[in-house]
DNA sequence: CTAACGTACAACCAAATGGTTGTAGATGAG
DNA sequence: CTCATCTACAACCATTTGGTTGTACGTTAG
């Protein structure tokens, strides 16, 4: 699912680092690995997991890949975890809803707080 | 990290499920496990990992083992995840103002900040 | 042209994931 | 009390992950 590889590639704190970096010009993947403790493959595979996600491309220049990210793909990363949690919400209201126009047996506290 | 392990739980279509399931109303672990197409035991390793990420609690009652989502927590993630867009887009329009107000093209890097 | 650089990719490894089965301890129903 | 149920947890397994090193290849600088 396309949710699940944007999630996992935003549950690490170096690809976070890496969208944030190339969010604001592009840096090669041999620049990006100076930044990190780790080797320049370590760096490429970090890259081609946010590739996978959408979240950044890569570009040829010269003998030098740059990076990008697609600020766009962040955009829709927010979004979809925006609607996730909209969906979840809106669970939650209608029960709340449910729960205070009719009064079943189950009969627990319905102090959802609304806002 | 608490966002890495926020993220990595919610990476996972079963976990999510789990979680919209346990926003209105507890269900115990087994009947949770009822629902998927896997082992009891599986089941509970998710819930687990949704513990763990501060996502749901279990609470005792009698025999049973109740699961809930803790909605707190879930407005918490998205404003974990809001907030980095944030930063992020604040990288970038920061970076527009420059641009727009300098116009220079010089050596524009060398912020060795991390973080 | 040659050497250095940037990249790609394969092979390997340890640890974590996501699943299984099996066993054992509480607890509630009858 | 006895038994079925719910849970916890350990052991095991296959796959993925996150890292390493080594090698090969294209490109640019000198």
């Amino acid at each position: 699912m396309v949710v699940d590889r944007l999630l996992h590639a935003l549950a690490d704190t170096t690809r976070r680092d890496i969208v944030r970096r190339c969010l604001v010009g592009e840096a090669s993947v041999s620049r990006l690995a100076e930044a990190y403790p780790m080797s320049f493959a370590a760096v490429q595979k970090h890259v081609a997991v946010l590739e996978r996600a959408g979240l950044v491309t890569k570009q040829r220049s010269g003998r030098e890949q740059l990076v990008s990210t697609d600020v766009d793909a962040v955009r829709r990363a927010r979004e979809a975890l925006d609607q996730l949690e909209a969906t979840w919400r809106g669970r939650v209201d209608r029960m709340s809803a449910l729960l205070t126009e009719t009064d079943t047996e189950g009969n627990q506290n319905d102090e959802r707080d609304q806002h």
